[in-house]
RNA sequence: GCUCAAGUGGCGGAAUUGGUAGACGCGCUGGAUUCAAAAUCCAGUUCUUUCGGGAGUGUGGGUUCGAUUCCCACCUUGAGUACCA
C-alpha cells in the first residue's frame, strides 16, 4: 500500500504558494533577471485539453529550474480574450461575450492552478479589459502619429513630416508610403487646404486608411488577414472567402520588411520558423522595367527577377483588376475584355487556386514599346497575375519562364529564344545558372549575373528602370466587422480619421442589443446607442446627436485579434501602470523575453506582428528592444486518439473492426472515454449516449468485445477525443501528469496523446514516496548516516545529466535519469538525507508538489523553489579503472580493464601485450593501432 | 512545384566534436507474493541461428580502422507555402 497520496499533497501545497505569493516577482533584485513566458491562451469555452498544458510544462520547469539557479523570474499568465467563438456564442443566444469571456477565463484558471505551475498570478492580463486594451489603443495612435523614413531607416513622428513639408516640400522625402503621393514645393504644400493635407498624410502614416482589396468571408461577415485562411477557406470555421475592395485601416509592415529579415539573424529561434518568416517575407531582387503604352499617355512598370531576358519578351501580362485595364484596352477589345474580367472575378480564392491547370487570358489591344528594341509588344490580361504582388503585371518572357511559356502556346503567340544552344521547343528554359544570352543584342554571350548587371545600368541610363528588391509580404489589414475587439480611438470629420484625444483613453466598447451586422450591413458597432464623439466634450455621446461640427461619428470597426497580443510581454512588466504602457524602469529592468515557448502555427502571425509593432516602439523610444524573444521554443501538438465505430450503411447496425469485411460502411466518431485501452466499446455507454444509437445492433467478436478503429487527429471537442487534464490529476495527480506529459517524447514534435505509459511515471513518484517512508505506515524516515560511495555516483550523476537536459530541452530524458536514479538508491537501500536533499532540488522543477512535500518533511522552513540547484562534482564520477572495448577491424572482441591514468601509448603497449589480443592476432602483425582516449581500441590487422 | 523537418524493436522513444545501437517507459513472457485479484518485487524481451556466430538504425552508393551520426542520390511521411514574375 503506498502512502503517497498526492491529491492531498498538491492542494495543499497549490494552496501553499498561493498564500506566500511564493513565485510573485519584483521588478527590482540584486539577482540577474530571467523572463520566461508562454503564448498565452485564448479562454475558448471547452477548456482546457491535456495538449495546451504541454508548452507551459515544459516553461515551468524553466522557469523553477532558474529561480534554483537564483535568478528573479518574471513568469506571468494571461488571457487573449477578445476574439470570435465568444462574438458567435453572443450571436447566437444574445450572452454578452464578455460573461461568456469571464465564465471561460475562471474555469481556466481552475484547471491551470490544479497542475500547479508557479505563475505570477497578481500580473495577470486579459486583453479585453479596458485598462489594458487602453495601451492596445495607445499604440495605434503611435503608429498614426509615425512614418517610415527610408534615408535614416526608421519611424518618426509625423509632426517632424509635415515640418518637412512645409519647409523643404516632399522632393526630398525617402518614405514607405503609398504609390500615389504627389510630389510639391514647401509653397504649395502650405497653401494646400487642411483636408489635402490630412488627405496626402493619411499616405505616409505607419498605420492608414485605403481602399484595398481584402479577404471577405461572407459567412463571418468580416475580412481576414492572410494567414487567417488555410487552404482558400476561413482558419476559424472553414468558410469560403473571396476578394472585395473596402475602405479599411492597414498597418505598414512593409516598411519594415528588411528589418524583420535582418533580425532573425540576432535571435535563437527554430530554423523551420526563422525559414517561414523569411519565405512569408519573400525577398525578391531583381528590376523594375517601365514600358510606355503605344497612343496612350501612359506606363506599365513591372518587377522582374530575370532583367537578363529583356530581349526574350514577346508580350506583356496584366493582372484582370490592373487600374490601366479600362484605359488602355481598344474599343475593338472592349467586350472581350469585359466579359472576362466579369468572369474572373466571379470565381472565388479557392477555386482560383485549385485551378491553376485552365489557361485564360485576354488580349487588350493596346502595345507598349520594348525600352532597346522599340518593338511593339502586345498587351494581355491573364488571371495567372496576380494583382497584389509586385506591380499586378509582368514582361512575360516564354522561353524562360514556364506560365508564361504555356500562355504563349494557348494563344499562339511568339517564342523567340534568346539562350544560346538550349532546346525551348518543349518547355521554358529557367535555369538562371547556366545560361550564356543570344539575339539579345548588347547582352550577347553574358551570363545572367553580367547581363543582369547591364541592364540595370541602361533602364537607369535611359530612366526605363532600376534596380529593386520586391517583397512578398503585404501590408496588413487591421480592420475587423465585430463586436468583440478593441475599438479603434478614431472619430471621422469631414470623412478623414481623426485620432481621440490621448487623455480619453481607453475608448470603451460601447454596449449593442445585438451583435450581429446592422441592416444597412455596417459592423455591430454601429448598433450602438451611444457611439459619436463630441470634440468639445470629448466623451461618447449618443448617437442621434452627431451634427458633424462638434459631434462625429467615431469607427465602427474593431481591431484583429493580434493587435492585443503584440505588445502584451512587455505590460506584464507593469501590469496595472496607467500612466504608461510600462514604466521605463520596468522596462529596462525586464528588457525582453528570454524564453517564450509556444505554437508554430504563431510563425507568420503573431510572432511576425509582435517583431513589427515592437520595432516599431523602439523607433519612437517607447521600447529598449527591437525583438521581443531572444529565444523561442516551439513545443509540438499533443494529437488526440480518435475512436470509430462502423455503421452498416442504411442500418443502424454496427459492426466491430475485426468483423468488418468489405461492407458499406459509415465510420463515426465515438467518445474516447467509451474505450479500454484494447480498443474495445463500452456498448452501454454508447447507447446511453444519443438517443438514436440507444437501439442499435452490434456485431461483436467471439469473445463478445466490440472494437474500434482508432486514428490520430488534431484534439477537439467535435471529434469526442478530448482528454481533459482535470482527469488524470484526479486519478494520477499533477506530478504525474507533468512528468508524463515531458516523458512522451521531445517537446517539439507533436504526438498522440496515450495513457498506456503513464502508471509507469506514476510507479517512479510511488517509488520516490517508498524510498523515504517505512514500510507499514505514513512515517517519514530519513537518515542522517554519510552516503555511501555508490550512492554519491548516482547522485552527481544525476545532477550533470539532469542539468544538461534542462538547458537543452531535453526533458523527456530526465524523467529517465529520475528513474534510473530512483531505482538505483533504491537497490543501494539509501535513506540519507544527505542525497535526498539535492534530489529534491532536481525534481522539483519536474514535480514541485511531491518534491516540496518530502522537503518540508526534512524541516525546512522555506519552500524548495528558494533553494539553489545542485551541483555536481567531477571526483565522484571518477572511477580508478577504465573498461577499454578493443576491436579489430572495426568490430568488437572483447574488453580489458585498465587503470585509468594511463597515457595513450601505455594503453596500446597493454593491449598489445595481452595474451587476448595474441588469441585474435593468430600470428598476423597489426599495421596500426588506434587508441581514441577514454573510449575504445582499435586495431587494424 | 518550392521550403523545411523527420524515418531506429510490438509501441513511445534513448544514443551527435563519428567509438560496445536499442537507455528509460509501455507491452509481452516467466517467476515470487496472494485463497484470488489489485498492488508490489525479481528475471527475460531487435531479428536470426546448427548457440560458434550472423544480420541490423527508410533504400542505394561514398568517406573512414570504425557511420544511427558526415557526404551524394533516391524513396516515404509530416509541416508550411503556393500561378510570387
Amino acid at each position: 500500500m503506498s502512502n503517497y497520496h498526492f491529491n492531498a499533497i498538491e492542494a495543499k501545497w497549490q494552496k501553499y504558494w498561493a498564500e506566500h505569493k511564493t513565485f510573485q516577482a519584483e521588478n527590482t533584485s540584486e539577482k540577474p533577471k530571467y523572463y520566461v513566458l508562454d503564448m498565452f491562451p485564448y479562454p475558448s469555452g471547452a477548456g482546457l485539453h491535456v495538449g495546451h498544458p504541454l508548452g507551459y510544462i515544459a516553461s515551468d520547469i524553466y522557469a523553477r529550474y532558474k529561480r534554483h539557479q537564483g535568478f528573479n523570474v518574471l513568469h506571468p499568465q494571461g488571457y487573449d480574450s477578445f476574439g470570435l467563438p465568444a462574438e458567435q456564442y453572443a450571436i447566437q443566444t444574445g450572452q454578452h461575450p464578455r460573461k461568456t469571456t469571464e465564465e471561460n477565463i475562471a474555469r481556466y484558471r481552475e484547471q491551470l492552478d490544479k497542475i500547479g505551475f508557479s505563475f505570477d498570478w497578481s500580473r495577470e492580463v486579459r486583453t479585453s479589459d479596458p485598462h489594458y486594451y487602453k495601451w492596445t489603443q495607445w499604440i495605434f495612435m503611435q503608429l498614426f502619429d509615425s512614418w517610415y523614413d527610408k534615408a535614416s531607416d526608421k519611424a518618426r513622428a509625423i509632426s517632424e513630416l509635415i515640418t518637412i513639408f512645409s519647409e523643404e516640400g516632399s522632393g526630398q522625402v525617402k518614405a514607405a508610403c503609398d504609390t500615389t503621393v504627389r510630389k510639391f514645393t514647401a509653397q504649395e504644400w502650405n497653401s494646400f487646404s487642411e483636408a489635402i493635407q490630412q488627405k496626402e498624410l493619411l499616405k505616409y502614416r505607419l498605420t492608414y486608411l485605403a481602399e484595398t482589396e481584402v479577404n471577405w468571408c461572407p459567412e463571418l461577415g468580416t475580412v481576414l488577414a492572410n494567414d487567417e485562411i488555410v487552404n482558400g477557406v476561413s482558419e476559424r470555421g472553414g468558410y469560403p472567402v473571396v476578394r472585395k475592395r473596402m475602405k479599411q485601416w492597414s498597418m505598414r509592415i512593409t516598411a519594415y520588411a528588411q528589418r524583420l529579415l535582418d533580425g532573425l539573424e540576432s535571435i535563437d529561434w527554430p530554423q523551420p520558423l526563422k525559414d517561414a518568416q523569411t519565405n512569408w517575407i519573400g525577398r525578391s531582387k531583381g528590376a523594375s522595367v517601365i514600358f510606355k503604352v503605344k497612343d496612350h499617355n501612359e506606363n506599365i512598370e513591372v518587377f522582374t527577377t530575370r532583367p537578363d531576358t529583356i530581349y526574350g519578351v514577346s508580350f506583356m501580362t496584366l493582372a484582370p483588376e490592373h487600374e490601366l485595364v479600362p484605359r488602355i484596352t481598344s474599343e475593338a477589345q472592349k467586350q472581350a475584355v469585359q466579359d472576362y474580367i466579369e468572369a474572373t472575378s466571379k470565381r472565388s480564392e479557392r477555386e482560383r487556386m485549385a485551378d491553376v491547370k485552365t489557361i485564360s487570358g485576354v488580349f487588350t489591344g493596346a502595345y507598349v514599346t520594348h525600352p532597346f528594341s522599340g518593338e511593339d509588344i502586345p498587351v494581355w490580361i491573364g488571371d495567372y497575375v496576380l494583382a497584389g504582388y509586385g506591380t499586378g503585371a509582368v514582361m512575360s518572357v516564354p522561353c524562360g519562364d514556364q506560365r508564361d511559356y504555356d500562355f504563349a502556346t494557348h494563344f499562339g503567340i511568339p517564342i523567340p529564344n534568346i539562350f544560346k544552344d538550349v532546346d525551348i521547343s518543349e518547355e521554358a528554359f529557367s535555369d538562371k545558372e547556366n545560361t550564356i544570352l543570344t539575339n539579345s543584342d548588347f547582352l550577347n554571350d553574358l551570363s545572367y549575373a553580367e547581363a543582369t548587371q547591364r541592364v540595370i545600368e541602361a533602364l537607369e541610363k535611359k530612366g526605363a528602370g532600376e534596380g529593386k528588391i520586391n517583397y512578398r509580404l503585404r501590408d496588413a489589414v487591421f480592420s475587423r466587422q465585430r463586436y468583440w475587439g478593441e475599438p479603434f480611438p478614431v472619430y471621422y470629420k469631414n470623412g478623414l480619421p481623426q485620432l481621440i484625444d490621448e487623455k480619453h483613453l481607453p475608448l470603451t466598447l460601447p454596449e449593442v442589443e445585438k451583435y450581429l451586422p446592422t441592416e444597412d450591413g455596417e459592423p455591430p458597432l454601429g448598433r450602438a446607442e451611444v457611439w459619436a464623439w463630441d470634440e468639445n466634450a470629448g466623451a461618447v455621446v449618443s448617437n442621434d446627436r452627431i451634427d458633424h461640427k462638434t459631434v462625429f461619428p467615431l469607427e465602427l470597426n474593431t481591431m484583429p485579434g493580434w493587435a492585443g497580443s503584440s505588445c502584451y510581454m512587455f505590460r506584464y512588466m507593469d501590469p496595472r501602470n496607467d500612466d504608461a504602457l510600462a514604466s521605463q524602469e520596468a522596462m529596462d529592468y525586464w528588457k525582453c523575453v528570454d524564453l517564450y515557448v509556444g505554437g508554430s502555427e504563431h510563425a507568420t502571425g503573431h510572432l511576425l506582428y509582435s517583431r513589427f509593432w515592437v520595432k516599431f516602439l523602439y523607433d519612437r523610444g517607447v521600447l529598449p528592444v527591437q525583438e521581443p524573444f531572444k529565444k523561442l521554443i516551439n513545443q509540438g501538438m499533443i494529437l488526440g486518439e480518435s475512436a470509430y465505430v462502423y455503421r452498416i450503411e442504411g442500418e443502424n447496425t454496427f459492426i466491430s473492426k475485426g468483423k468488418y469485411s468489405g461492407e458499406k460502411i459509415q465510420p463515426i466518431h465515438a467518445d474516447v472515454s467509451f474505450v479500454n485501452l484494447q480498443n474495445e466499446l463500452d456498448i452501454e455507454a454508447f447507447k446511453a449516449w444519443r438517443p438514436e444509437f440507444s437501439d442499435a445492433d452490434f456485431i461483436t467478436e467471439e469473445d463478445g468485445a466490440f472494437k474500434v478503429s482508432r486514428e490520430v487527429e488534431k484534439m477537439s471537442k467535435s471529434k469526442y477525443n478530448v482528454v481533459n487534464p482535470d482527469d488524470i490529476c484526479a486519478q494520477y495527480g499533477a506530478d504525474t501528469l507533468r512528468m508524463y506529459e515531458m516523458f512522451l517524447g521531445p517537446l517539439e514534435q507533436a504526438k498522440p496523446w496515450n495513457t498506456a505509459g503513464i502508471t509507469g511515471v506514476h510507479g517512479f513518484l510511488k517509488k520516490l514516496w517508498k524510498l523515504y517512508h517505512s514500510a507499514a505506515g505514513d512515517t517519514f524516515y530519513v537518515s542522517d548516516e554519510q552516503a555511501s560511495k555508490e550512492s554519491l555516483k548516482t547522485l552527481h550523476k544525476t545532477i550533470k545529466k539532469v542539468q544538461e537536459d534542462i538547458e537543452n530541452f531535453s526533458f523527456n530524458t530526465s524523467v529517465s535519469t529520475f528513474m534510473i536514479a530512483v531505482n538505483e538508491l533504491t537497490a543501494q537501500q539509501c535513506t540519507s538525507r544527505e542525497i535526498l536533499e539535492p534530489i529534491l532540488g532536481l525534481i522539483s522543477p519536474y514535480a514541485p508538489h511531491i518534491a516540496e512535500e518530502l522537503w518540508q518533511r526534512l524541516g525546512h522552513g522555506k519552500s524548495i523553489s528558494t533553494a539553489p540547484f545542485p551541483t555536481f562534482e567531477a571526483s565522484y564520477l571518477v572511477e580508478s579503472t577504465k573498461e577499454y572495448p578493443i576491436s579489430f577491424n572495426g568490430k568488437m572482441r572483447f574488453t580489458l580493464e585498465l587503470p585509468l591514468d594511463l597515457s595513450k601509448d601505455a594503453i596500446e603497449a597493454a593491449v598489445m601485450s595481452h595474451e587476448k589480443t595474441a588469441h585474435y592476432l593468430e600470428g598476423r602483425s597489426p599495421k596500426k593501432v588506434i587508441v581514441v582516449p577514454g573510449k575504445i581500441v582499435n586495431i587494424v590487422g
